[in-house]
DNA sequence: CTCCAATAGTTTGACGTCAAGATAAACCAA
DNA sequence: TTGGTTTATCTTGACGTCAAACTATTGGAG
């Protein structure tokens, strides 16, 4: 019995006129979110890192050559305002990791780039984070995971179309 | 194929040593979470209160008569740092949606109660938050909510015993 | 061409959160 | 008792985030 279903519980008790079958779903994702943030936070921490600044490297990192992309694509990447990607670039700039230059194709665009140090710090942090991702899911056999993903993301594309 | 499905494909792609299944799974819990506090948000700001505010008073009147708790309790219930709990509780006591007494049985602690205020305004948006919550889940079918409910149960399981 | 709406980023101000340290009371072993 | 440890809460300072306002540039309608 997880921390969610004793919430549920007293709902029951005290408002038995609501159906709070879809909070216990939704207050489990809230609450797995914040273990697993947590969890993860660790490992990008003992790097110098922040998870926000985690975010921008490994989606530059992922994006392949030339490891490069605008402001506009990594906020529809990460899910943050526009306000919010300013902050984690303007880091990522100061600390050296990546780089801005203005579009030379779009006057209003930019190009955020990984440096060199950038690439190699990422490219080792993600290691020990795929483990430690495989860690923070061990509870769950493969093939659990596996429904679980499928639920999941029927659910994630309602709204994501 | 949702957001997700993509940045694995990127990984697969640039990084094939590494097993990113894992990664799919917290992604879609991550990123899900982002849209439900979203959707969620809406409801709870509609009616003057924050997220956090709301976190708060529904933890109180979900505990039954006298509507009282600690801030200890509240912090158990809420996964909240005492920092935290503090600021929020100073904030609903400015908006006179609760009372803060000394505990009469120990002197290092206090007890947060609603006012009626609180109460009634608790007790209102509660209905239209379940209400959204509904809406929100509204993708999947009660069974597949209820299978969902059981691989999410057992994964938070492993973090909250 | 010339505007003017749309787009790309940045700035600003406020807020929620946290970690770490401070304070005060309670507990407990000697 | 007494002194040290634990517990409950608050304070402080820093950070990440957001909404909204702002600047600069682009692109299309007339």
């Amino acid at each position: 019995m997880d921390q969610v279903e004793r919430i549920l519980a007293q709902w029951r008790a005290e408002r038995p006129d609501l159906d709070v079958a879809p909070m216990g779903t939704i207050g489990r994702v809230k609450r797995l979110n914040v273990h697993l943030s947590q969890g993860m936070e660790r490992v990008i921490t003992a790097h110098g890192l922040t998870a926000a600044g985690f975010d921008v490297l490994a989606t530059l990192r992922r994006a392949g050559p030339p490891h490069a992309l605008s402001p506009s694509a990594l906020i529809a990447w990460t899910m943050v305002t526009s306000g919010t990607m300013t902050n984690r670039i303007d880091r990522l700039e100061e600390a050296g990791l990546v780089t801005r230059r203005r579009d030379p194709d779009d006057g209003r665009g930019s190009v955020v780039a990984l440096t060199d140090a950038g690439f190699a710090l990422i490219d080792q942090v993600v290691g020990e984070h795929v483990a430690n991702q495989h860690r923070l899911t061990e509870a769950l056999s493969d093939d659990e995971r596996a429904r679980l993903d499928e639920l999941l993301g029927k659910w994630l594309a309602s709204f994501e179309d």
